[in-house]
RNA sequence: GCCUGAGUGGCGGAAUUGGUAGACGCACAGGACUUAAAAUCCUGCGAGAUUCAACCCUCGUGCCGGUUCAAGUCCGGCCUUAGGCACCA
């Protein structure tokens, strides 16, 4: 019924909501929020005359079926088809005007093909690669996970502990796109707090790498972002799994305590590791120590646990003056701590301070700004050969390898003489084989392993034996891209035509949650960055505008879960208030940005509503123009719903509504004219009852949601007589009915003129007269 | 510690650029209708003092201070709270 076309002379709007994750528990109240916003924005835009597409589909690949599946030897796609089924039927009972037409399913081959191809396309450019390393891993759901899913050192998902695990991993160089992810959020018009969130998590800083030569002959290399301190270096440190501890291995007098420690931060879960309050621990190297380039001393290296080998070079100069953590560490360990930057007292505290500051003890530098020192120092470490500038990032690649069944398979073989070879693109979909059971293997691999039918098989480049890739794609894969799917869902030759992709995009307004900034949201703009720069996306960004709903919280103000008992089930408000109070309810319960609590009480204010509009029909008239009393009325509220249509304040704008609605009561009667735009308005939020009311009042041909938006005319939004305040030094001491037009001078010789202010001003002397057009005049008197 | 927000009646929440604080709704109280109840309709509903009653008055938007004729809104300093990041060099 909703059926957007590719061709067509309206201009085109995308709206998009996160498409649901099919879950076995049916859709949650919070759904509904997201959807009825958009859908709000989808039936305005309709009716302002643009082609809108306003997509559904499923993103049902994900942990909660397989372990269903699992648990109840049933396969995930059935499970999946189950969850669908409900969650259409919900969101059909709800009157969400998606197009239904372009409905896609992330686990359906037709689909997830074209995701295995982008993935090849990613193969193809150098940015998927495999890699032994170190990664995060699930206890509970056997599966590593991506540095987005470690939620303080527990599983995004079930929140187990999660470990540190060293496998051979496929990773997406999502740190070449790290860059332009925090240039491009310029282009977009997000909240401030999304953008803030997505360039805090990438953590871009700029600074200097140098190398400090060593006892050893060689060097160490360290990243550090305040290379004026660099003077006051008075020991470096570098991290447990530092590749120099093997190299010096034997020049190590104390290598045996070394390697202990190096044992004991390796058992170490992240969550341990990572802990604030902890006390610093760390060894001395006994046999190498660094030589600090600007003042040639000799310095001690240790090894601590507080130096991250991910992130810089994995080693630091530690500046103990300046630095918390190295002050910290100088202080247990008795190390000199000099000072370098003028301010404080570093024998009591570090002066981490970088604003104000003279740079002292340090040569060259002494008696330069911070900012100042910065400069010269990088320009002198360049100069000598010592150090260049360097800008780093927090944001590391993206683990993009699971070891579960229920996701796409990585089209990717195995072969000893050729390495990793693509599966040619013809061959695609690589579809998920059967198997007899969805259980990770106990070695930590995925059940695919096990079908050694299906992963024996040819290498496509030399035809000789070979093995398929048995990891999965992560639930985040088929999200990354299906905006670009809606375009053109059925496409069969590619993703999505170019001419689709080029006529959609960007999406025009995107709304979805919060807990997805770092995640979905991330992975999305780099997948489609990635897809522009190789043709095939038409945008640099795939989003214009993004917006994010508040949760619904449970009526005790806590989040809604099965635990707390505080779930409400859509259906049950559904089937005793309707689904048109259920979409009003959920709009008017308050600031749409916010969480809101539940309130079951409060949702009868939104069925009485309907229910007062409903009798309308038996107070109306055969006129068709607005009633004199209530033209301003009406003119004001159109103009007031259609603005806050757009800037998300869908409370005020059912509130406006209902005001409207008070009015007319008071009116007795209700005018043709006035009962039709009424239900034009309504109509964005209660389609149901409007569509119902428009056809028995005989209001018009054809559907009140195919109407025009009404326009308003401002010179009527205005009342003949306006009520004024008269305030006396600032406080208001009566309030004046006048003309809307009344000028300056007419205005406050009138508020004199009342008794009231004329007592309150005897004897007293006017000091100052203001008047604020339609609002208030102000007298000041001494 | 750093980055975002938010603190307004019994409750959810309103309040362009500083300009009548509490829109709209819920709950509650009183009344009408009814044999009765529900539903519906009408009225009241921030706190306090005063009054037979009403008007009027005083106070009031987390706390302290400031700017202004005028501050929920702006400035400075705190407190509380939610979300994000965090031994990131």
């Amino acid at each position: 019924m909703f059926h957007a076309s590719n061709q067509s002379d309206k201009p085109k709007y995308y709206a998009l909501i996160e498409f649901p994750y099919p879950s076995g528990q049916g859709l949650h109240v919070g759904h509904p929020r997201s959807y009825t916003a958009l859908d709000i924005v989808a039936r305005k835009r309709r009716m302002q005359g643009y082609n809108v597409l306003y997509p559904i589909g499923w993103d049902a690949f994900g942990l909660p079926t397989e372990n269903f599946a699992i648990k109840n030897h049933v396969h995930p796609k059935l499970v999946t088809a189950q969850n669908i089924a409900r969650f259409k039927q919900q969101l059909l009972s709800l009157g969400i005007s998606f197009d239904w037409f372009r409905e896609i399913n992330t686990t359906d081959p037709q689909y997830y093909k074209w995701t295995q191809w982008i993935f090849l396309k990613l193969f193809e450019h150098g940015l998927a690669y495999k890699k032994e390393m170190a990664v995060n891993w699930c206890t509970s759901c056997k599966c590593v996970l991506a540095n987005e899913e470690v939620v303080n050192g527990g599983c995004e998902r079930c929140g187990s502990e999660v470990v540190r695990k060293t496998k051979s991993q496929w990773m997406l160089k999502i740190t070449e796109y790290a860059q332009r992810l925090i240039d491009d959020l310029e282009l977009v018009d997000y909240p401030d707090r999304v953008k803030a969130q997505q360039r805090n998590w990438i953590g871009r800083s700029t600074g200097v790498q140098a190398k400090f030569a060593t006892t050893a002959g060689d060097t160490v290399e360290i990243y550090t972002t305040r290379p004026d301190t660099m003077y006051g270096a008075t020991y470096m440190v570098i991290s447990p799994e530092h590749p120099l501890l093997k190299v010096w291995q034997d020049k190590l007098s104390n290598i045996e305590e070394i390697l202990a420690y190096q044992e004991a931060a390796s058992k170490k879960s992240d969550f341990e590791r990572t802990e604030v309050a902890k006390e610093k621990t760390g060894v001395e190297l006994k046999g190498v120590r660094a030589i600090n380039p600007l003042t040639q001393k000799e310095i001690p290296i240790f090894v601590s646990d507080y130096v991250l080998v991910s992130y810089g070079t994995g080693a630091i100069m530690a500046v103990p003056g300046h630095d918390t953590r190295d002050w910290e560490f100088a202080k247990k360990f008795h190390l000199p701590i000099v000072e370098v930057v003028k301010g404080g007292n570093v024998e009591q505290e570090p002066f981490t301070e970088n604003q104000n500051g003279t740079m002292v003890n340090s040569d060259i530098l002494n008696g330069l700004t911070v900012a100042e020192a910065k400069k010269k120092i990088t320009a002198y470490l360049e100069e000598k050969g010592i150090g260049y500038a360097k800008v780093n990032f927090k944001l590391r690649d993206w683990v993009f390898s699971r070891q579960r069944y229920w996701g796409e398979p990585i089209p990717i073989v195995h072969c000893d003489q050729c390495g990793h070879v693509a599966v040619p693109l013809e061959q695609l979909p690589l579809e998920l084989p059967e198997v007899d059971s969805y259980e990770p293997t106990d070695n930590g691999e995925s059940p695919l392993a096990k079908m050694t039918e299906w992963v024996n098989t040819v290498c496509p480049k030399c035809g000789g034996p070979a093995r398929r890739e048995t990891d999965t794609m992560p639930q985040w894969a088929g999200s990354s891209w299906y905006f670009l799917r809606y375009m053109d869902p059925h496409n069969q030759e590619a993703l999505a035509s170019p001419q689709a992709l080029q006529y959609w995009a960007p999406v025009d307004w995107y709304n979805g949650g919060m807990e997805h900034t770092t995640l979905h949201l991330l992975y999305s703009r780099f997948w489609n960055k990635f897809l522009y720069d190789v043709g095939i996306a038409a945008s640099k960004e795939p989003y214009a505008k993004r917006t994010s709903h508040g949760m619904i919280l449970g009526e005790n103000g806590e989040k809604m879960s099965k635990s707390r008992g505080n779930v409400v089930n859509p259906d049950d408000i559904i089937r005793e208030y309707g689904a048109d109070t259920m979409r009003l309810y959920e709009m008017f319960i308050g600031d749409f940005e916010k969480a809101a609590p539940w309130s079951t009480a409060s949702i009868k204010g939104c069925r009485r509503f309907l229910e007062r509009f409903w009798n309308l029909q038996e107070l109306m008239t055969a006129e068709e123009e607005l009633s004199p009393q209530l033209e301003s009325a009406f003119h004001r509220a159109v103009k007031k719903i259609g603005e806050d249509v757009e800037t998300l304040k869908f409370n005020t704008a059912i509130a406006a509504l209902m005001a409207l609605l008070n009015d007319i009561y008071d009116c007795g009667a209700v005018t043709k004219g006035e009962l039709r735009l009424f239900t034009v308005l309504l109509n964005l939020f209660a389609p149901h009852i409007c569509e119902e009311v428009w056809e028995r009042a005989q209001l018009g041909d054809g559907m009140v949601c195919r109407q025009q938006w009404p326009a308003y005319d401002e010179s009527k939004c205005i009342d003949k007589t306006i009520e004024i305040a008269v305030q006396v030094c600032g406080k208001v001491r009566c309030r004046l009915e006048v003309a809307a037009d009344i000028d300056a001078a007419h205005a406050i010789a009138a508020a004199k003129a009342s008794e009231k202010i004329a007592a309150e001003l005897a004897g007293k002397q006017i000091v100052k007269e203001i008047y604020v057009p339609g609002k208030l005049v102000n007298i000041v008197a001494k």
